[in-house]
RNA sequence: GGUCCUGUGGCCGAGUGGCUAGGCAAAGCUCUGCAAAAGCUUCUACACCAGUUCGAAUCUGGUCGGGACCUCCA
């Protein structure tokens, strides 16, 4: 089983292979801390933690770098040269890295939420100046930078010359070049389509560094090429991001590592499409972000309700990373409920037992679930197709119900493929997909309580005394745990 | 304006030219003291117009609609 890939840079489905057998190298932009994450923010995090758990799975030793831009950037090129970051701190009179800090345990706390695997290695952009710095000045000594008044900018017709600028993101060089627009500042670049790579600092600006060219600030494209070139070497295996990074970020990043370190950067590209709100792109610009906290507590005029992480989660697995997903209430909702009927099919899953060595009796069943079993990794294996294999263990969940329902007899499957049907919605459920149960951890006091009620329950019923036992039951579904009469007699419960 | 993506049933969403996606919602049945859950069954599709093909949701062209990027952006 091999996994393909699609490919931003080639715009093609590829043949996964990594430059040093056994281990992947993945770059991942990382949040600017200068706000709240929103939901928006979850896609990229969630997406490449799969990308990273599927590919540990595969037996990868895989060095996630993503990073903290926490530099901040100015807003619009040119026009004010105001620091994103100093500039909130000062409405919010805080010291910017107190803002810094806040905004980044704010984003730890969102991604323990998602359950998301912590990187290996969370490089800041204030904590790599002075790799920055450095390959500003070996980017000049290519001939490729040129400094104007304390900044310094990237000669993108020069580049463009031997290289292919626009390639990732589909820009024709000679739109960009004839591009006006007019903006103050502009007239330091010897070309429309330049970059800064160092910005020198107005008197009111917080964040400053001292460089070569006087005090400023980095440009926001240099600090992914120092830190994944530091971390990760001149060529490493996967980069990503969201697709709104194309260009002008990971463009420009291309072309500042291709001078540097005479190699293109990344040998895949990976970019995870949007999340939209009616349509439109959640983000800064529209103004109709939702943040995180409001998500996991529903406060936030177009939620009915909270949602919890792992529904959120869920949500992002149901599609395809490259797709675009429309945000709803309801199609939230809707995957909150089917979340909840998948966890519980994979409860019954792990509780059901076979005599070892058992055969199949109903060997077209037997098949089948073997078949969809078999699909999980080729559907991962094909550009991470989370949304087949849900669809496939959503087949499989009504097998698992009637095996507990007794609607399948015992014998009908062999214990071989039990066993392998357990591990397999473990391995992706869990160890790939990251999922947790909506009910939280078992708590063996809860447990001992609930075991005692099912049983005076149970025997209320026994006496025909329904007003008690349908009293216990009522009570519990008050305070959010469900009771079910099954089948055979067992009753079972569960945390809503 | 330029570049690119996209248009699937009540809703969300997979879709490799021919073979059921899946989920949510809805309806019926089974089970059940009642319920819930579960199981079984059913329903509503491929924006429009041409073309290629034995055959197209899937390929090509056009029309209309939506979106992303071109500025900070996940």
């Amino acid at each position: 089983m091999s996994l393909k890939v699609y490919n931003s840079y080639t715009r093609e489905k590829e043949q996964f292979s990594s430059i040093t057998p056994g281990h992947v190298g993945m770059y991942v932009c990382g949040p600017t801390v200068s706000g709240e994450s929103h939901l928006g923010h979850a896609r990229p995090y969630i997406t490449f933690d799969f990308v990273y758990r599927f590919l540990t799975h595969k037996g990868y030793k895989v060095r996630y770098v993503r990073n903290i831009t926490d530099a901040g950037h100015f807003e619009e090129e040119g026009r004010e040269a105001e620091d994103k970051v100093s500039k909130k701190a000062l409405l919010e009179k805080l010291e910017p890295m107190e803002l810094v800090q806040k905004y980044t345990n704010l984003f730890h706390w969102a991604m323990l939420q998602f359950n998301c695997v912590e990187p290996s290695i969370e490089p800041t952009a204030t904590g790599h100046i002075v790799e920055q710095i450095s390959m500003i000045q070996q980017i000049i000594a290519e001939g490729y930078g040129y400094e104007v008044n304390g900044s310094v900018y990237f000669d993108v017709k020069k580049y463009a010359a031997t290289h292919d600028y626009g390639k990732l993101s589909g820009r024709i060089i000679d739109d960009l070049l004839e591009t006006t627009r007019e903006l103050d500042g502009q007239e330091e670049k010897r070309d429309k389509a330049d970059f800064a790579l160092w910005k020198s600092a107005a008197p009111e600006h917080i964040m400053r560094w001292k460089s070569p060219w006087g005090e400023g600030y980095p440009g926001w494209h240099i600090e992914c090429s120092a830190m994944a070139t530091k971390y990760l070497g001149a060529e490493f295996d996967i980069h990503g991001g969201g697709m709104d990074l194309q260009f002008p970020h990971h463009e420009s990043e291309i072309a500042q590592s291709t001078i540097c370190n005479h190699h293109t950067p990344a040998k895949y590209w990976i970019h995870n499409n949007m999340i939209t709100v009616n349509g439109r792109k959640m983000g800064k610009s529209y103004n109709n972000q939702i943040k995180l906290t409001e998500m996991f507590t529903g406060t936030h005029p177009l939620l009915t309700q909270p949602f919890h992480p792992m529904t959120i989660r869920f949500f992002i697995l149901q599609s395809h990373y490259r797709s675009p997903i429309d945000f709803s209430s309801e199609a939230l909702q809707a995957s909150e409920k089917a979340l909840k009927r998948l966890w519980e099919a994979y409860d019954v899953l792990q509780k059901l037992e076979l005599p070892e060595g058992q055969q199949a009796a109903d060997t077209e069943l037997d098949a089948k679930i073997i078949e969809l079993v078999q699909q999980f990794e080729e559907f991962m294996d094909d550009d991470f197709s989370t949304a087949k294999v849900l669809a496939n263990m959503f087949e499989l969940a009504p097998i698992i119900n009637s095996m507990r329902d007794k609607h399948v007899g015992p014998d009908a499957i062999s214990s071989t493929t039990l066993n392998l049907l357990k591990n397999a919605f473990k391995t992706y459920l869990e160890d790939v997909f990251g999922l947790q149960s909506l009910s939280g951890a078992h708590d063996d006091k809860l447990d001992g309580v609930m075991q005692l009620l099912i049983e005076i329950r149970k025997g209320a019923k026994t006496k025909k005394d329904y007003a008690t036992s349908d009293k216990i039951r009522n009570e519990l579904a008050s305070i959010g745990i469900a009771i079910k009469d099954e089948k055979d007699g067992n009753v079972s419960w569960s945390n809503l």
